[in-house]
DNA sequence: ACCTGAACACCGTTCAAGT
DNA sequence: ACCTGAACACCGTTCAAGT
């Protein structure tokens, strides 16, 4: 209880970003209403406008924990296999499409086009160029290795950015769940396309 | 003007769907109304109730528009390239980008997951996958003709689906941008990830 | 059959006011 | 500084009523 009413003390723009992306997991991003995420944390529908300039800065907000922790799995792939620049995309592709499966409607919030007409906020632009600076650095690495082949670095992450994008988004939307309904059929068939790129890039 | 109040005689629901389209064109998904689309369809706004069982119903017939444009354009692309799946591969990845791009906000509410919590409608169903099914029989001539290496005939169309649906969505939400500013830089860039594709698809 | 207008419960946002 | 409550212009949806 004495956390619960510490807002006062300045923690109120996290106690709404949690409670809206707690809201937006259980009911989608189309029924989340700001005035619903403030009554979540307690207070009333006119103070998140103290933490943000409206709705949507609101959102992008939740977004930027989104590429954090995307981010963060990234870097746990490229460190569960040292030194093996093939592993490591497949691995982080892999990582990706979870990422996409275990928080659908986060991920769709990071992808869904729904912030995409907002003027460019810098802490989200920041955070989702990291996460593909990530993916980048990989290939820049097997390139240096001589297992991916020569040419425009950012081409080629641009390239295997796509294929995961693609399939996450596929596989988010519930596009997949006739050719492979479960979790573990969705992710299978994630690394046999992850592997399918992977030949895609290797050096002839 | 003869035309214009004919919807009394059952040609309302096109009426909309037009309205709708035009509307979402010019200003996203997210800040189209119901009451707007009935408004600039030049009637009340219980009207569309009619016709559509509530809004996400509307917008889906408006997607359902987007998925027989793009099966056009998938048709035309292998027309242009009889006996070539190869080349009909590159070109119906280059035309779905090219859609992307020109109708950025249809393709949105198209893949953008705005629908996806939706209970399954039948004719979208059926459009999306025909599309889809278009994509799958290049691939399936490609490897009769022997230039695509064997393997499940939908596994690789599937790769090939999330490649050029990846790079389409990262081209409309203007991601892009910074490396590939106009129309032309981006279908460049889709025609040389479509060949890096082919690459991938290609008999060793 | 097809459409309207009033009504309801919501929504995002603004603003004067309270501590 | 930080939050509230009333107010405004909107929204999706329902429903009785009109032709």
């Amino acid at each position: 209880m004495g956390a619960a009413n510490t807002y006062h003390h300045g923690n109120l723009r996290e106690a709404l970003l949690e409670a809206g992306a707690k809201l937006i997991e259980e009911k989608g991003i189309a029924d989340v209403s700001l005035r619903a995420v403030a009554k979540a944390a307690g207070v009333s529908h006119t103070a998140p406008y103290r933490h943000f300039n409206d709705k949507n800065a609101m959102l992008r907000g939740i977004a930027v924990t989104g590429f954090r922790l995307l981010g963060q799995r990234l870097g746990q792939a490229v460190e569960l296999h040292p030194g093996d620049p093939g592993q490591q995309l497949t691995a982080a592709g892999v990582a990706y499409v979870e990422l996409a499966i275990e928080h659908p409607r986060l991920h769709n919030l990071m992808f869904g086009g729904v912030l995409a007409d907002d003027s460019v906020d810098d802490a989200l632009e920041e955070t989702s160029n990291h996460a593909f600076r990530g993916l980048a650095d990989i290939i820049a690495r097997g390139q240096r290795a001589g297992v991916f082949r020569e040419g425009d670095t950012d081409e080629l992450a641009l390239t295997a950015w796509s294929v995961v994008h693609g399939f996450a988004m596929l596989a988010s939307t519930g596009s997949l769940d006739h050719r492979a309904a479960s979790r573990e059929a969705k992710l299978a068939l994630a690394r046999r396309i992850a592997d399918s790129l992977l030949i895609g890039l290797a050096t002839r």
